[in-house]
DNA sequence: TTCTTCGTGTCACACTCGTGTCACATCGGT
DNA sequence: ACCGATGTGACACGAGTGTGACACGAAGAA
């Protein structure tokens, strides 16, 4: 398995240098596609999918700004911003531009390599950390957070449970049995009806989204993208 | 306050001049060390703690790899390593063995005044990398200070390293399993309970952070930016 | 040693808040 | 219109948590 990595600088010696370093440092870990000027760039972010990006800001072309919001606009891999000595404002742009880390120039090709497996840990945990989104709705297991259109609501534990199990099976319809198997577990000496009560609350709390948690009569519930 | 640095150079004109630069330059800001063999670097190196090592790779008695590999045995401060014009391999070697930057022969003493100082604000942000925050709390790895505003709060072990846990999470609901795994580690036959004292008395002695730390009922505790 | 102090785990009690249940309203299909 | 199924409001119980007190052991001082 290797990662894809674009790499966009314009000073020709120093683009060999960086992508010499990658192919050579991890042995066949690095796919390493190169562009010197914006527009190059953006062609090769619309025609592939990166694993990450080291874009230098002063380009050609496009700036590296540009070519971030159009990689992002597409997925949301690790960029790296490559940028000269003492620019501050130009970094702070960079951050609310969206990159995730950056280096200043003179920088060692080391540094920037280890800030990049760094990345890469960290977005690959992120992408198997159990994700879980439907519609409007999306759910962090590990952080156990959940957002309606990117505002934070918050829920109970049992609507917690109930709704990853709802995200988990999405589109399909869950017979309150299978429900209160599954998130009531041991306290089954309960009534059917609590699930409907549960759903109810969950209902309430997720605001405007509450309508993708439709009634299938007859047979239980059933959680749609809209 | 004066950054310690190892200049390693065995011909002598060459050491001369790049001693007096670095003394000059910064008007007292350095502390220069020299020599011009590898067994009195090695020396050196073991008998002092070094902010910044310039180390020449063809030296008598020991390459500038030995001592860089020296040195790194010890601590991680930044090296720049001086080699001769055309020898690319030779430098992928000392990336390699962990160098942070080069220069090649014939270089200009002011270039390389200015990746010394490049790497040094790089490795002092390093250290500041172990430095968490959240809101009004932060929290020094190193030093292992916490400060609440700015104003020092003293808190005792399994309070710090719960603090540590939290802060390394932060927003993040944390179960108080998770918290015993990572805080108590091997002395898990305790009750669950302990969680929540140790979460008491960490809020009492936050003060008027405490209600950084929001209980999450039937989940565990997460601590928010407020 | 003996006493003191401090950190920490445990228990008891109080209280909040989540949750199950019921009653009634409403809905939906036949 | 009928009846079963689901939505909704209210309420009471209890699980989950905050808080104070205490016990035990480690570390340090006398």
């Amino acid at each position: 398995m290797s990662y894809k990595v674009l790499i966009v600088e314009d000073l020709q010696e120093l683009l060999e240098a960086m992508s010499d370093f990658y192919r050579e440092k991890g042995a066949g870990l690095w796919e390493v596609v190169t562009a010197s000027d914006g527009k190059d760039a953006l062609a090769k972010v619309a025609g592939n999918d990166f694993d990450l990006m080291i874009l230098d800001i002063m380009l050609p072309g496009a700036s590296g700004f540009d070519i971030c919001k159009a990689a992002r606009s597409k997925g949301d891999c690790p960029i790296i911003f490559v940028t000269a000595l003492g620019s501050e404002n130009i970094i702070l742009k960079g951050y609310e531009t969206g990159c995730d880390d950056y280096v200043v120039k003179p920088f060692s090709l080391k540094q920037l390599y280890a800030k990049s497996l760094g990345l890469l840990k960290r977005a690959k945990k992120n992408q198997d950390s159990d994700l879980l989104s439907c519609g409007s709705i999306s759910l962090n297991k590990r952080t156990m957070l959940v957002k309606v259109n990117d505002r934070e609501v918050s829920i109970n534990a049992k609507e917690y449970f109930l709704l990853v199990y709802l995200l988990e099976n999405k589109n399909s319809v869950l017979t309150r049995r299978a429900i209160l198997e599954r998130v009531w577990k041991d306290d089954l000496d309960v009534t059917d009806r609590v699930v409907d009560t549960a759903i109810r609350r969950l209902r309430d709390n997720l605001g405007e989204a509450a309508g993708q948690i439709k009634t299938v009569i007859g047979r239980g519930y059933r959680l749609t993208e809209e």
